[in-house]
DNA sequence: AATTCGTGGCG
DNA sequence: TCGCCAAGAAT
C-alpha cells in the first residue's frame, strides 16, 4: 500500500469508523428482498444481478426469479431456455449463464451447499473477487472485503486515495485498505454499510456530506476536495453499426426467429433475422434480400420498411433498420432456427432492441 | 492491461 | 441530446 494512504489509515479511529458507519446502516438501511434472510443462494443470486445493475431494476426480476427458481436445486435442474427468459432485459446474459453453470457445480460437488472458502467460492463460475466477498461476508460472516464502485468511491474519499478506479490494480489497493479497516464484529454490516453509503449519501455527483455519518472520519471532507474524488478515467465512445433486421413471416403468419450463436454479444438469446450492412448501407431492396439468403440460405420478400430502431450498448451502438416481409415454404427449421406463432414467440428470450421492435410490427400489423 | 460483455435513468 | 453511470467478470 502507498506510504500516504497507510499514513491516512493509521490515524484513522477504526472503531470509531466502524460504531458510526454500522450504527447508521442499521437505521437506515433500505428494505430490499435479499435482506430478508442470509440465504447464501439468495445472496448470490441477488449480488449477481446487481452487477453493474441499479438495485430499483433488480428488485422485481430477483422477486420472479426466486420465485421460478426457488432453490439451487430448482435453478440447476431449470431449462436453460426459462432461465434465460427469466433474465430477459436484465442485460449482461453470460451472468445468467454463468450463474446456472455454477450453481449444477455447487450440486455436483458440494453437496448442493454454497461452500465458505474463499478459494471454493471465488473459484465458481461468474463469481470474482466482489461477489466472493460479498457472499461470504453477508452469508457467511467472514471478513473478506468486497470492493465495487461504491466502496472504492467511499473509501477513496475518506482516506484520500488518488489512484484511478477505473484501473483493473486499483482494486487491489482497495481490498488490501479494507482488510485494515474492516470490523471482524460485524462484517456483513460492515460491507454493505459501505456500499449503502455510497448509493445514498456517499453519491458519484454531489455526495450529501453534511449528511453523512462518517463526515468526521473523512479525508476529502475534511479538506474540501470529495467532489475531485474519485479519480476516474473515461472510457472511449462507442462504434456504430448499421444493421437490417426482418420479420418474415409464412403463410400461416408464423414468425422466423433465429437463437444467437453461443458466445459474444447476446449469447443465446433469439432474433429476427439480422444482416450487418456495409459502409454503403444506401442499397436497393433486391439486393437486401440477396443478402439475407447469403446469410440465412433463404430469399425473403420484403415489403414494408418500418423504420429504424436504434439501441446503446456499453461499446457500441446499433441503428437497425427495420423490415416486414414473407418467405416462400422452404424453411429447414432446426436448434437455431424456428418458425413460431404470436403466442409462441413469449417463450423465448431476445433483447431489448428485438423486444422493440416486434412492438412496432405488432402496431404497424394493427393499423394495417 | 484493455476490451467485451446490456440496459435504463439522470443531470 | 449525450455522457456518465450501477453491488463486475471473463477474456
Amino acid at each position: 500500500m502507498a506510504t500516504d494512504i497507510k499514513k491516512c489509515v493509521d490515524k484513522m479511529d477504526k472503531k470509531s469508523f466502524q460504531d458510526d458507519l454500522i450504527g447508521w446502516f442499521v437505521s437506515e438501511q433500505r428494505e430490499l428482498p435479499w435482506r430478508k434472510d442470509q440465504d447464501p443462494y439468495k445472496v448470490w443470486v441477488s449480488e449477481i444481478m446487481l452487477q453493474q445493475t441499479r438495485v430499483d431494476t433488480v428488485i422485481p426480476y430477483f422477486n420472479s426469479f426466486l420465485e421460478k427458481f426457488p432453490t439451487i436445486e430448482a435453478l440447476a435442474s431449470a431449462d436453460e431456455e426459462k432461465v434465460l427468459k427469466a433474465w430477459e432485459g436484465l442485460g449482461y446474459y453470460s451472468r445468467v449463464r454463468n450463474l446456472q453453470s455454477a450453481v449444477k457445480e455447487v450440486r455436483e460437488n458440494y453437496g448442493g451447499q454454497v461452500p465458505d472458502s474463499p478459494e471454493k467460492i471465488a473459484s465458481l463460475k461468474g463469481v470474482g473477487p466482489y461477489t466472493a466477498g460479498a457472499i461470504l461476508s453477508i452469508a457467511y460472516g467472514k471478513p473478506e472485503p468486497a470492493v465495487d464502485g461504491n466502496v472504492m468511491r467511499v473509501l477513496s474519499r475518506i482516506l484520500l486515495i488518488w489512484d484511478d478506479i477505473a484501473k483493473p490494480a486499483s482494486r487491489k489497493i482497495f481490498e488490501s485498505t479494507v482488510r485494515e479497516i474492516i470490523s471482524h464484529e460485524n462484517p456483513s454490516y460492515f460491507n454493505q454499510a459501505l456500499m449503502e453509503l455510497g448509493a445514498l449519501i456517499c453519491t458519484p455527483t454531489s455526495p450529501s456530506c453534511l449528511l453523512c455519518p462518517v463526515r468526521d472520519h473523512c479525508a476529502a471532507f475534511d479538506e474540501g476536495v470529495q467532489n475531485e474524488l474519485p479519480v476516474k478515467t473515461k472510457k472511449k465512445k462507442q462504434k456504430n453499426i448499421e444493421l437490417a433486421a426482418g420479420i418474415f413471416t409464412d403463410d400461416q403468419g408464423r414468425i422466423l426467429i433465429r437463437k444467437r450463436p453461443e458466445t459474444g454479444l447476446l449469447a443465446n438469446l433469439w432474433e429476427f433475422p439480422t444482416v450487418e450492412l456495409g459502409l454503403g448501407f444506401q442499397r436497393q431492396r433486391e439486393q437486401l434480400a440477396v443478402h439475407f439468403e447469403e446469410i440465412y440460405g433463404f430469399s425473403p420478400k420484403i415489403s414494408e420498411s418500418l423504420g429504424e430502431i436504434g439501441h446503446v450498448f456499453s461499446h457500441l451502438i446499433w441503428n437497425i433498420h427495420v423490415f416486414s416481409g414473407s418467405f416462400d415454404g422452404d424453411i429447414i427449421e432446426s436448434t437455431q432456427l424456428k418458425l413460431v406463432t404470436e403466442e409462441e414467440i413469449q417463450e423465448y428470450a431476445f433483447p431489448v432492441p428485438y423486444q422493440k421492435m416486434l412492438k412496432q410490427y405488432l402496431e404497424f400489423k394493427k393499423a394495417d
